[in-house]
DNA sequence: CTGGCCATTGACAACGCTGTCACGGGCAAG
DNA sequence: CTTGCCCGTGACAGCGTTGTCAATGGCCAG
């Protein structure tokens, strides 16, 4: 007994056709009680489980959806994932996650293996800036653009408030009085990124500060380039008084370096938490980018396009907020 | 053109059969080169994706492996998904994710929804006690225990050195004068912690000190409890000098509940590694538990058997050591 | 010239399921 | 008693793919 019972072995136990047994399967009014009854039997004595490739199949409808992100490890994207996982558990699918580094071929390559699946839906969170492959591979597929892609049109997207929320993190420093404010992120291909560079620029134009390209530290998305670039920073001759991270991996990174550096003095404000932030001393001020309403708010929109929903593209932008802790609230310190 | 291409109209662009366009797409020696040109045009063509929902149930195979953990926002797990990800898309398989929260009732609706998907394999971080449902369920089906399940015979397990680990850490704490040392962790029904919880007592014992209930809290596996528990332990009227957390989740917890206290003269050793324990003041002394290895062996483990490895079934345990960082090393505290 | 062999190709069935339609029987209306 | 309808049920096809096996045709040896 190796492979796993059929409609066929159902219904040879229960005495009827197999066409009875999908239908009690599938909780169709058209069967009488006893019959039934004797299918159900049938059912929990062979363990019976639909087998949903051949459902897919048959139906056309996949019970699996895409989730194509930079990677589970990021914990911004595991809990996004989670809450998405949760919801769609709901609705009896399966999430498939697949992975991108980064790396826009291999993005472009998940998306093709994924649209050749079961899926009947894609959560996407974006890398490089050309998605117009994202047009070509998934016709008739339900797209949810997820906090990047803002420049795809047609598409449905979720987004926080990058530009803004990045430039109320730089107001919120300079109303400290800082002037040297250094900024952390990942290169400017990510669409995300560049909207919160570009908000961290505002804050400074709108405080007549002028730009020192030494303090814009890019390539900086991951823990260890993100240390590396804050102690590099902090061996300036002239060294920044705060600093602006712009993802909270990176943040890891520069908090283990202004630690590792004993330079606690320096101001610091994150985009987005992560795990102990305010357990630090001091306990980091952070732009609050929850993944939870992300996530809720792109299910929602992949629920209804699933659904057969065909309105407009709706582009959702959620609000952030600065969230004081104590590192953003440093004022200037004078070591140098 | 909603729907996507078929063999048979690549078949019919290339004025072949359908075997043919199989045949050239499986990579088959048995045709001649003009014929595989004009199909290859014809699939470019058509942008022909092979559906593997069809694929899958024709041959059987699926092209997805289930992984069931308690929840992927936990970061232990989700860094063992990772690899386990990374691992799998080398091989061309995708990774279905399912989340027990730690509900044995959830688990089994979980294993039963992955068993009827065209899942390959699972892979189960298994939560209750009772998994005589996992060989009912997963009849033919490769499976590796991950984390946990040492007590189901006839599978594949990978773990730790819970139980010589947790011993380890709690000598560590006695050869620094400790003899007040509290222990958190979640409910026995987790294999893993029971375990833990022996390593514990086998410390104390060792070192001939009598258990104090007062001193173990139990039902703390996430952050809020274990923070809510070591609140109470610090209020007790003859509190602990030292605190062993049985897991990474657990010590998040334990930490924020510490700094908020302003206790961080209390000595912490945490089983398992989070993120910051080394920037935290003091850095969180760890019994490392790294999931890179872990995910490695199951993935070679589950990877083997699906090449269709029939050999018995080998238990892995991999070592730990602990990882002196600073709060672990610290002496006991004369407050009270 | 013929028989046999190999290389290439195609027709057909089947994987497990569900949609379509048809069938048989019971019952109310005519 | 017949007609027509509805209810419960089953036979059959087909989703897109691949395995089996047969057919075709070219080529070489006898």
């Amino acid at each position: 007994m190796t492979g796993r019972a059929t409609v066929y072995d159902v219904a040879r136990v229960a005495g009827v056709s197999i066409k009875t047994v999908s239908r009690v399967v599938n909780g169709s009014e058209q069967v009488s009680e006893p019959t039934r009854q004797r299918v159900l039997t049938a059912v929990a004595e062979l363990a019976y489980v639909r087998n949903s490739i051949a459902h897919s199949l048959r139906t056309g409808t996949g019970d699996a959806i895409g989730v194509v992100i930079d990677s589970i490890a990021d914990s911004f994207f595991a809990k996004l994932v989670s809450v998405i996982e949760e919801r769609m558990l709901a609705e009896g699918i399966s999430v498939l996650i697949a992975s991108t580094g980064r790396s826009g071929t291999r993005e472009r390559g998940q998306v093709t293996r994924l649209a050749g699946q079961n899926v009947r839906a894609l959560l996407i969170a974006p890398t490089g800036d050309d998605h117009d492959y994202i047009i070509e591979l998934t016709r008739g597929l339900p797209v949810v653009l997820l906090d990047r892609g803002w420049e795809l049109p047609g598409y449905d997207t979720v987004l926080v408030q990058d530009r803004i929320g990045a430039k109320a993190a730089t107001d919120h420093l300079i109303a400290r009085g800082h002037r040297r404010i250094a900024f952390i992120g990942d290169n400017g291909d990510l669409p995300t990124i560049a909207e919160r560079r570009l908000g961290y620029l505002d804050g400074l134009a709108g405080a007549a500060i002028e730009v020192d390209d030494a303090l814009l530290r890019t390539g900086c998305g991951e823990p260890e380039p993100a240390a590396a670039a804050t102690a590099e920073l902090l061996a300036l001759p002239n060294p920044p008084t705060a600093v602006f991270s712009s993802n909270p991996r990176a943040s890891l990174g520069v908090v283990r370096a202004l630690h590792q550096g004993l330079r606690t003095d320096i101001a610091l404000i994150s985009f987005g938490d992560f795990a102990l932030a305010d357990s630090l001393e001091p306990a980091v001020t952070i732009v609050d980018q929850d993944p939870t309403p992300i996530a809720e708010a792109a299910v929602d929109r992949l629920l209804a396009r699933m659904r057969g929903e065909h309105s407009e593209a709706t582009n959702i932008v959620l609000p952030v907020t600065v969230v004081p802790r104590g590192s953003g609230e440093l004022v200037p310190c004078n070591r140098s």
